[in-house]
DNA sequence: CTGTTAGCGCCTTCAA
DNA sequence: TTGAAGGCGCTAACAG
């Protein structure tokens, strides 16, 4: 019951006794600075106590040019099943700069992102985040707000724009290392070369992976490429080791890879992580789902996604075009310390 | 390169050598009503084109006190897995009339969710969906503006103001009629009855299983009572399986329970569908993860957010104070059609 | 310290 | 068919 009739700045004015000015820095804040009586400042905040005045942000921002919100354009982010965690960390730093979000969805549909973007530069909105479901590389929209976009979980092949992306190739190393430092130095195979073309986590990740095993002077046993599905990978890996092959450790590209992965395994009756140890990328909640859990490189997207906002919010603190986070390792009971010399 | 400088109606108005009111009916799709010119009406619109010119909505809202926004007010469901996509059916049915949403996640705490609502409220939304991860019963916040809110996935306890729910009970029938048609006539159990006491997705989605069982005179084998996660769900199975059961058909009251009924069935040696028919509630991504893809009862998330949005925006639309969506039945293949009579 | 005056950009009676 | 004028509610010079 938000009565929000009619109360108006004027109405508070008129009760406490004062003109609409007076109350205006009182209510923001202002009366330090412009030495209003703490009399005139007292009757002031009880005229808007027994008034219930609320001040109308319209009104406002017309006045200002400024409206305390943030627009978001997603492709299909708000909808994603972990991505909208991206959406959960913006919202929690806007909140946290009493700005509020407002999403449009584009569905990948461009005329659709034309539209919102112009939508939202109507509706004022002091910046605009620009955000994909996966890590992209893409020319981007021409039409977004150049001082005030930042792009999230995406970046522009112009480089123009300030970005925020997971440090992939450091989780890529993050992975080897984990693997590495549980004894395992042969049979360990990469699941999920990405095929996509815009696509740049799978090959950060794998650019990651490689060298660590390189400079730990480990040789890889090779990549298996599907899409990042679970059925895929499953079809993949199951034919793999169809064919004979046996691997100690599995790095797989995401964690929905992991679980086609633990299916296939499963099915030539390979124990995790008694035969096989599996690491895989994503930290999500399916990752903790498997049995055993798998121990998950996490792309820390709440943490972005305040990043991006701050960014927004803070012309200033761009410390340069391109802000990376990093992947933190979520463990698991996936990796079994290896025997020092595999025997097999 | 959103230009968006200056450019004001009485601009274009000026290039186009008519007033700003002429201009305006041009522009609000009022030239008919108003009998406008066809000359004037079309050096107007290129007057827009050449100047590049769009509206002001802040100061179109400071007029007409509408803003074509829609409040959306929600536990954690943008960040939640599947639950994100009721924000995305009310995300597309608002943009289909023109709409925006402002979204404000409370992370269950009641006074965030106070500020929210006079946030929003402040900002003039048009209305308000108050959105729950979860299926609930609760007592709503007091402060919601009355005419202008709709419940989504949660009812009011006191049965005032609108609410979109899924058909739970109608959904449990069909998870049993589904069951029984494949000629599943004993060995059949509920997994996951819910203690929780708001929810009443597991107690309608119970209450429509038994009802279907009844009217078929079929005895339901019994009810295994679990919380609604993987683990939880594996656990209470597993430890089930031990004690020597051996069921025929399981009822899974969610997609992480049916996964982790799978693990339990598996490492029991048991084969989906061919010892054990599984069905389960959801639909969700997960449903379609499993091997073999669990046959599910779809929520109907996308449909519900849609629906909500129309019942916000037309008032008359109301059809009463409570709007049950059908949950449609996924098909999987987890069920087996069982040999005529089980013989085991 | 406080009030007066002017708009922000748009819509909308009311006259012409 | 079009224009002039007023005002939505608020903020910010600029006086006093």
């Amino acid at each position: 019951m938000v009565g929000a009739r009619k109360v108006t700045l004027a109405d508070v004015a008129a009760r406490a006794g004062v003109s609409a000015t007076t109350a205006s820095y009182i209510l923001n804040g202002r009366s330090a600075e412009m030495r209003i009586s703490t009399d005139a400042e007292r009757r002031v905040r009880e005229a808007v106590a027994d008034l219930g005045y609320r001040p109308n942000r319209n009104a406002r921002s017309l006045r200002t040019a400024t409206t305390k919100t943030i627009g978001v354009i997603t492709d299909f982010v708000a909808s994603g099943m972990f991505s909208s965690r991206l959406i959960a960390g913006a919202n929690a730093a806007a909140r946290a700069r009493d700005h509020l979000l407002v999403i449009g969805e584009t569905e990948g549909d461009p005329e659709v992102e034309r539209l919102l973007v112009e939508e939202m530069v109507d509706r004022q909105v002091d910046g605009i985040l620009y955000v994909t479901r996966t890590t992209v590389r893409i020319p981007v929209p021409t039409h977004l707000p150049v001082g005030r976009t930042v792009l999230l979980n995406c970046s522009d092949v112009d480089g123009e724009l300030p970005s925020v992306l997971p440090d992939e190739e450091e989780g890529g190393r993050t992975a080897a290392r984990t693997l590495l430092a549980a004894g395992l130095r042969e049979g360990v195979y990469v699941v999920g070369e990405d095929p996509t073309p815009q696509a740049v986590a799978g090959i950060q990740r794998l650019a990651g992976i490689r060298e660590e095993f390189t400079a730990s002077g480990v040789a890889l046993g090779g990549v298996l490429s599907c899409d990042w599905s679970v059925e895929d990978a499953y079809e993949a890996v199951h034919a793999w080791l169809g064919r004979g092959h046996r691997p100690r450790g599995l790095v797989c590209l995401n964690d929905r890879i992991a679980m086609g992965v633990y299916q296939a395994l499963s099915a030539h009756g390979l124990a995790v992580p008694g035969d096989v140890s599996v690491i895989s990328f994503d930290g999500s909640e399916l990752a903790t789902w498997l049995r055993p859990r798998v121990t998950s490189v996490e792309l820390p997207f709440v943490e972005m996604g305040g990043l991006a906002v701050e960014l927004l919010l803070d012309p200033a603190r761009t410390p340069g075009t391109q802000s990376l986070v990093a992947m933190p390792l979520v463990p698991g009971a996936s990796i079994g310390r290896a025997a020092a010399v595999s025997r097999a």
